[in-house]
DNA sequence: ACCGCTCCTGAACGGCGTTCAGGTTAGGCT
DNA sequence: AGCCTAACCTGAACGCCGTTCAGGAGCGGT
């Protein structure tokens, strides 16, 4: 009957996609597990250190082979899981661009990224700031896109989702502002 | 000694500026007021309009006159006083980009950005793609700056500052992929 | 003198993250 | 078999939180 740190890890993950981050609660999440709130503090220091694990999972269960052989199609490649790994869970973009603002976890999409770009030769204080770019751009577009779709379903507010912009091709003017600065 | 909206609106913004997001609530606002925390509600209908109006207050404190011509120039005047106007008060892009993101304010910039790149003749539906791609990444920036700036003086996380890549640079990056999808 | 409006009180409701002393249980060691 | 350790959990409490609601005070206009 007792619970390790991922099973209570794999509870908030779908207490999270099934009734959203508001709902991911010490209480409410102690009794899905049969368990009181207190309990899951010998699995995870706080709530934010679960929040962390929960950002990590996110993207680990996005992850998908890597094809592309060009650095724009890597880019591609990377950022497209990334927004798909957040936007498939319950205000995952939330969770994720909150915990790695933090410095907390879901640092390895960035990684890839900083990656890619150097070795496709692209002077270093470039690196930083192309990738910087991007995964700004990324968690910019998923969070507004899931705020959004949330904010009208729930009738809050009034507001077009057709203005949502299309989402490769915003990616595409900042590869090709990346590529312009390269020669 | 009664307030009235603005009053109350006013001191909400110094005590966020002052001790930040998590001091703003509604009972230690009522308390700065001299007041109980019901009396805000006469004011506001709940806290996420009191920070929607927070939010407005903080772009329209930090509006700037507007002198360049070109519509690069004019986008970087404009993205460069959103992202000044956010960092100048405390968690001011977290309230900025939320309130936005859930389409309850904050919405000048983008319409007064959407507006420079219709007026240069640009197509409509890279208007709409641009215009977002660049506070994607105005508020990407400026929300990791501010958050990791906090993570680091609360000595939450270690990590470097000098690695948070130069706003005007990924600035003009986005800028050059748009010029080159322009030509 | 009365109305109507603005602004506020005071108490309550149900929820939250977190702490802490102590209890239970399972597995390896002697 | 008996014990010890470590993992896991209880139950109660603390001090917060946003929000609601019935009602009261003050005041300008008619």
């Amino acid at each position: 009957m007792a619970h390790n740190r991922s099973d209570v890890l794999a509870h908030a993950v779908t207490l999270l996609d099934t009734h959203g981050l508001s709902a991911l609660t010490m209480r409410r999440l102690g009794a899905e597990l049969g368990v009181q709130p207190s309990a899951i503090y010998h699995h995870f220091e706080s709530k934010q250190a679960l929040l962390a694990a929960v950002a990590d999972e996110i993207l680990a269960r996005g992850a998908r082979p890597r094809t592309a052989d060009e650095w724009p199609d890597q880019l591609r490649e990377i950022c497209s899981e990334l927004r798909h790994a957040m936007l498939a869970c319950t205000d995952g973009a939330d969770v994720v661009a909150t915990v790695w603002a933090f410095g907390l976890g879901a640092a390895a999409p960035v990684a890839e990224i900083e990656k890619v770009l150097t070795d496709a030769d692209v002077p270093a204080e470039l690196v930083a700031v192309a990738s910087r770019t991007l995964v700004h751009y990324v968690f910019g577009h998923a969070f507004e896109e899931q705020t959004a779709r949330q904010a009208v379903s729930l009738g809050a507010v009034e507001r077009s989702l057709e203005s949502l912009p299309d989402f490769d091709l915003g990616l595409d003017l900042v590869i090709d502002g990346l590529r312009a600065r390269l020669s």
